[in-house]
Parts: structure tokens; sequence; C-alpha cells
RNA sequence: GCCUCUGUAGCUCAGUUGGUAGAGCAGUGGACUGAAAAUCCACGUGUCGCUGGUUCGAUUCCGGCCGGAGGCA
């Protein structure tokens, strides 16, 4: 299959939508094949945010040692950089115990930055010179902005819309602050070749509406366990990235009175379902990945053994 | 039982003074390099409730039937 070369770590990568069984599978194959996990999910890195986030307790994680989980308080704010500059000294670590790194999670831009090993480069504290073009941005218009970034990176302009604020901003803020082009520093960003071995495991549905089922039944599930309670205690303690986090997002405003109970249920479900879609999308434009389709399987039994039997095939290639 | 209103996209509804119809939401596809559970883009054919009639032509007008809402008995 991929060409292998014997120095690159192998890992295998577990990925899908979310409600998907990931963290599940992750474990079963961890306890087959000697394996620790290393969560590849932006809100699971809280503490205090188990329910949403659908962090595995004890008897999930089945004795198998979890890592880039529960370990970071609501209010820090947290990125792809922060994220893989930890991931990639977690599977060293693994490695050099004998351990089989299995990266698990649904937060596509953290799997592939760390497995492709993006070197997202330097660069000096932006604060000030964000806010400032964040500031003409409501002054001059997003497509003043967008304009300035054509003649800066015609290349990155092209494919930003200018209604897409954030990025156009961004691409903005690598220049002025580093007087590198967005587009350039892609390039050079890959420039490394990865130290990594990946394995794409990916699950997914024949039909889309097995997954809304799956969906519907987590967040009743999330709910019974306390989601609520969740979100009134947290409430207080979000920063920037934690905010976002389906399930408290959703669940604020009825905590709030601004919605009732069955309206911020309905949303709560409604965003899980979109935000399944564009994990589908991210994930399925990967080549590498090899699918598994959870309804061709009668039982998990089932399910495992062909994953694992595909894991075992590769090694033997690889060999 | 009678009267009035009503039945159009998965949902809420608009519309056609008769020439087979369009919004919002839902949904689908896509993009994605320092907030990614975020951000952004694109996509609208459905027996116009059923059935007769008038008409060159009916979703539109008329009759009947069926369903829903309200009113009077």
């Amino acid at each position: 299959m991929q060409q292998h070369d014997q120095n690159k770590i192998p890992v295998i990568a577990i990925i899908g939508p979310t409600a998907s069984g990931k963290t599940e599978l992750a474990a079963e194959i961890a306890l087959r094949r000697g394996g620790e996990i290393v969560s590849a999910d932006s809100m699971q890195v809280y503490q205090g945010m188990d329910i949403a986030s659908a962090k595995p307790g004890d008897a999930e994680k089945r004795g198998i040692p979890h890592h880039m989980m529960d370990f970071l308080p609501l209010g820090q704010p947290f990125n792809v950089v922060q994220y893989v500059e930890t991931a990639r000294q977690c599977i060293f670590d693994i490695h050099s115990r004998g351990k089989l790194p299995i990266v698990a999670g649904g937060t596509g831009l953290y799997v592939d930055s760390l497995l492709q090993n993006i070197d997202f480069g330097e660069e000096p504290d932006t604060a000030a010179l964000q806010q400032r073009l964040r500031e003409r941005m409501e002054t001059e218009g997003p497509e003043a902005l967008h304009r300035e970034l054509t003649q800066i990176d015609p290349e990155t302009a092209r494919e930003l819309h200018p209604n897409n604020k954030g990025r156009v901003l961004r691409a903005l803020t690598v220049f002025y602050s580093t007087g590198m082009t967005m587009s350039g520093r892609r390039k050079e960003s890959r420039k490394n070749e990865s130290p990594f071995h990946p394995v794409y495991i990916g699950i997914t549905f024949r039909e889309r509406q097995t997954l809304y089922d799956r969906i519907d039944l987590r967040v009743e599930h999330m709910l019974a366990s306390g989601l609520p309670e969740e979100v009134r205690e947290t409430m207080a303690l979000h920063g920037k990235t934690s905010v976002q986090a389906i399930g408290h997002k959703e669940l604020l405003p009825f905590i709030n009175g601004e919605l009732s109970f069955e309206e911020a249920v309905e949303s709560l479900k409604r965003e899980t379902r979109r935000y399944a879609k564009r994990q589908l999308t991210w994930f399925r434009k990967n080549p590498c990945v090899r699918w598994f389709y959870k309804d061709d399987y009668d039982t998990a039994a089932e399910f495992f053994a062909a994953v694992d039997a595909f894991i075992e095939k590769e090694r033997c290639t690889d060999a």
C-alpha cells in the first residue's frame, strides 16, 4: 500500500464524525496491540467539560493511558500549534516506551497537522496588530481588507471569500507580523518530512440517518448525565476557545431563560449534526483513509476484528 | 348538522387577475495552516389534498369528497 520508511514511527489514526465510536474503537485497538491513546480533540483538552466533550470515563478507558485530555483550565485558550507541539512529544514518548501510539479524535485539523508534521513557524505577539485590523474591518468593511490582501497575497485572497473575515484577518496578520505571505508560509510548513508513518482508520456509516440517530441518542444521554448542570457550573469560567463547545453554546440560552429547554435541545442536536457533516467533509478529502462502514457489521466484535485484521495486514506489508 | 377559514418543498408559509410555482428554516455538497465543536461558500421539481366540471390550457374558477382550525346550533 503506502511506501514505508523503517525509521518512521508507526501511528494508528482513528478518525470519523462525532458519535461514531472512535473512543471505543481506540481503546479496543490499544488493548489488542499494546497501545496508548493520544486524543485529537479541541475540547477534550479542557478540565470540567467532561460531558459535553464526551470524555471517556474510567470504564471506557479500560486501563489504557489517554493523553492530551483533561489538562487545561477552561479560561485558557488553545490552538493547533499548542496541540501539535505537545501531542508530537506524546507520540515520541509512547514509542520510546515500546507502545503503539494511537491518535484518536474528531478535530481534523489537529490530526492532520500533527501527522503531516506541519511546521507553523515562529510568530511574534500579534494581539495589538490583530486588534487594529479588526477595527479597520469594522470601519472600512470586509471588502476593503480583502482587496488589501489581493495586493499582498493574490493566491490566498483568491481562495478566501471576503465574508470569511477571520481568515482574511489572519492572512493579513501573518504578513504584517512576519513579512511572509500566508501562501508562502503554507508551502514552508511542509518542508520537513514527517517522522510518523500513519495508518488512517475512518469510521463512517452507509446511511447518514444512522449517524444522526446515534447523535440524538448521545445528546439525550448527555442531558440525562447532567449536561445542564455542567453548563451552569462552568459558564463563568470559559475562555475564547472553550466557549465554542457544542453543548455549552446551545444550552446557555436555555439557562439564561432566552429559549425553552426543547428549543435549546433541538438546536444542540442540529449543531451536532452539522458538525458531524463538516468533519466528514474534512476527512473524506484524505485519500489515505481506510474507511470502515460500521453498519456493515452485525456486532461490535466483528467490526473490531475487521479493523484489527486491517492493521495486522498493514504491519506485515511494512515488514 | 349549518356557516366561515384552510390544505402548495421535510417544516412554517408566500404566490399565480387561468399559461404547471418561491422564500425562510431543515437538508446536501464543498473550502479549511495560530479560535477548527470555529469560520466561510454553493445548491430550491414539488402528484400545488383527492375527484369531477368549465376551458385550447386548472395549482388558480365552479361542484363534490376527504383532512385541519374556528364559529353557530
